[in-house]
DNA sequence: CGATTTTGACCAGCGC
DNA sequence: GCGCTGGTCAAAATCG
């Protein structure tokens, strides 16, 4: 969960002056004025150009501060969460050794736990009405806070209990999908995951060991294959970035849609079994339909994290869902309460497929803006198929997304870009900050984004930008649900 | 020149 | 068994 460690960004961002943003972007918003508009301003380019270079060093010298302030929260965090799993395995100890008589299943829970999550290893908990807590089934598996938020699909269960037996097609005791494995128990916490406690869908990754046998690796390998994430938001670009790194290896024209189905591997790390597949949607093309599939064994950079979360939450209600009842189309409990946002999904019992439909109506997206995950994917375009201001990471995705307001296909989107702050690296974080000022300034000036003419404080921009940031957001809402997960799943035990 | 994308071929699962 | 379909492979092409 390292803020450092994201990929630079193509463009760098030491060498690019503020003119060059100013530059980059001003001139797309004129795109959008009338003549006469760009007449008058024209004129007084020059003086706003000084103005604007002069604000821009001023939350440039707000970022630095942010920057710093944002580490030492996330190593307050990381401190916290080592400490906190130090005494959570302390306390799990002791009882474990008077209950349990095998160390095959280290975190004990009366329920049977399935969680299916992409990333944050599976500690995102099903929330609202069932309002389980899912244990704190990972106190000898749990991974570092670099690993935790991990991008894939994981499923974890315990094995105690026998109330979801009906979750899955065999009694197998395991069925463990996740980076931390609890067979796996003798893995290192922290440890890159290895790729056979990674199983995924494909047949090459097949993989002995990992405390399973053949007959349970099989099993996982059908769990894995049939365990998949997808999300559906509007995108005008190929693919949506969702923080990681994919190449693209096959495509292929499905029946009944015109738009063919790309096939994407992780290259973040060579061993990632991670794919997803992007398509279209046949009835509305402006609707990309991403699907994640597998578990990442490396870690994620925070916007991946973001992702993962977010997803984690609506894959754990998935198998939660899916061990009750076989419910389909049910709405999050949680997207009320801003986690997900305009969100819903949707099971398919034969392949359980749980769909984060983020294309909600325009009036909703703005009401609840309190998503700021939606707005990141339908803000976070893949670089590659942009130009270049938006994969440079300052003032993307907002200077390349300028015109993409003009066009007016997302009017909503507009309006979260310009508060919503959607980025996907850290670095775009403060450039968020930047553009976010800018464009809110714009706004006010006249520019028709949608967003509210007063123009805040650059501060408040700022932490609007930070607190509004998916990752930001992602990796709190993370750091607080395995907080309270553990905890909940601590007490229990006691 | 290495990385990535494209694209046709191949393979496995599934239904008839 | 056959054909259809989805998914993957791998060589060629393209890109940076």
């Amino acid at each position: 969960m390292d803020v450092g460690v994201e990929r630079p960004p193509p463009v760098k961002e030491e060498n690019k002056p503020d003119t060059m943003q100013i530059g980059s972007a001003l001139p797309m918003v004129l795109e959008s004025f009338p003549s006469t508009q760009r007449n008058s301003i024209a004129t007084s380019k020059d003086d706003k150009l000084e103005a604007t270079k002069a604000e821009m060093g001023e939350v440039r010298e707000e970022n630095e501060r942010l920057k710093t302030l944002l580490s030492h929260i996330v190593r307050d965090y990381q401190s916290l969460q080592t400490h906190f799993h130090d005494a959570v395995k302390v306390k799990q100890q002791a009882p474990a050794a008077d209950k349990l008589p095998a160390a095959s299943t280290p975190a004990p829970t009366a329920d049977d736990l399935v969680s299916l999550s992409l990333g944050s290893g599976g500690y995102s908990r099903p929330k609202g009405a069932h309002q389980r807590s899912l244990s704190s089934s990972s106190s000898g598996t749990e991974t570092d806070p670099d690993d935790q938020l991990s991008l894939g699909l994981s499923s974890r269960r315990s094995t105690d209990g026998d109330d979801r037996q009906a979750a899955r097609p065999s009694a197998t005791p395991l069925m463990n999908l996740s980076s931390d494995s609890s067979a796996d128990d003798t893995a290192a916490p922290g440890h890159d995951l290895p790729a056979a406690a990674c199983p995924t869908a494909t047949k090459a990754r097949k993989s002995p060991g990992a405390g399973v046998d053949g007959a349970d690796d099989e099993v996982l390998q059908q769990q894995a294959k049939k365990a998949r994430v997808s999300v559906r938001v509007k995108c005008d670009t190929p693919t949506m970035n969702d923080g990681c790194q994919w190449r693209k290896y096959g495509q292929k024209i499905s029946k009944g849609n015109p738009c063919p189905r790309a096939y994407y591997r992780c290259t973040v790390a060579p061993s990632c079994p991670v794919r997803k597949q992007v398509q279209r949607c046949a009835d509305d093309m402006s609707i990309l339909i991403t699907t994640y599939e597998g578990t990442h064994s490396h870690p994620l950079p925070p916007a991946a994290a973001a992702m993962a979360s977010t997803t984690s939450a609506a894959a754990s209600m998935l198998l939660a869902g899916s061990s009750s009842s076989s419910s389909h189309g049910h709405h999050l409990p949680f997207a009320s309460a801003g986690l997900l946002g305009p969100t819903t999904i949707s099971t398919i019992a034969s392949c359980p497929t749980v769909t984060l439909d983020l294309t909600a109506p325009h009036s909703l997206m703005q009401q609840q803006y309190q998503s700021p995950y939606a707005a990141a994917m339908a803000a976070g375009y893949e670089s590659k198929a942009l130009p270049a201001a938006w994969s440079s990471g300052y003032l993307a995705p907002y200077g390349g997304g300028l015109p993409f307001y003009g066009k007016s296909s997302l009017p909503a989107m507009g309006q979260h870009f310009g508060l919503g702050m959607a980025t996907t690296r850290t670095e775009q974080l403060y450039g968020a900050a930047h553009s976010s000022s800018y464009l809110q300034r714009t706004s006010s000036g006249g520019v028709v984004h949608g967003a509210p003419a007063a123009a805040p404080a650059v501060t408040d921009t700022i932490a609007k930008a930070i607190t509004s940031d998916p990752s930001f957001q992602s990796v709190l809402a993370a750091a607080i649900t395995s907080y309270m997960g553990r905890g909940a799943g601590a007490a229990a035990h006691k």
